[in-house]
DNA sequence: TGAACATATGAACAAGCGTTCAATTGTTCA
DNA sequence: TGAACAATTGAACGCTTGTTCATATGTTCA
């Protein structure tokens, strides 16, 4: 918006005017930092948390997700929608049933360091 | 809840019996699975992505931060209190100013792995 | 084709969340 | 001490979001 980053806000700049110049650079575009909130945001439910820990151990219907979670099948179809949405999951359709897998290993590894990271 | 996990849900089982077992067994606890869902629901902010990755870059005050993103110091006060509570980020007092920094090197890990995922 | 099952979808409601605004706390320095 | 600045806090307001309920789509098999 503004030449001068902070004119309105601070009396005193406390960094360094390269610094501010560096990190305004470097700051990921719009559309990037979007899909990448999108991605976590995704991951902050425990619904679906729970869902990808159970994918984590095999592909499954949405029938047996919702048993095994004990959550109604409308409420998985709609959070595995979501899942799908942000390519976290894949489906892959026989006969009546669709089943559910994980997309790929960036997954897991999200899940595990956050793991290590709330368990410390 | 009951014993036959999917009495009321499906007619038909699909998976196997002692495969559910399993993924039922190796589910996280219930507290776990809360800290695990509340750090990621924490990332899924854009202004909380913002600040992370600006201070990845160098450590910051909070009216240096809410300049450098063109937002009202309050909200970032707000953001970081939330950072600071799922422990993203440590705070270093210096007179009248508050530095923040990154907690420790999983916050960087598990942005970067969002990261790889979304820029696919 | 029509009944039965599996899944998906849309609308609606309640709960949760981010920002703003106003006020307060904490610190420095004249 | 008191004025000035930095940060925090609490209440309130809109907006978002997860679940439910009802309904629709898709598939199989008699």
């Amino acid at each position: 918006m503004e030449d001068r980053y902070n004119a309105d806000v601070c009396d005193l700049i406390h960094v360094h005017e390269d610094l501010v110049k560096k990190v305004r650079s470097e700051l990921p575009g719009e559309d990037t930092l979007y899909d990448l909130t999108e991605l976590f945001r995704i991951f902050g439910d425990s619904t679906r948390i729970r869902i990808l820990y159970v994918l984590s151990a095999s592909e499954m219907c949405v029938c047996d997700i919702a048993a095994l979670l004990g959550m109604t099948q409308s409420a998985i179809s709609h959070q595995l929608k979501a899942l799908k949405n942000a390519r976290l999951v894949k489906s892959r359709r026989e006969g009546k049933t669709v089943f559910y897998s994980l997309a790929d290993s960036h997954v897991q590894t999200i899940i595990d360091q956050g793991m290590e990271h709330v368990s410390e």
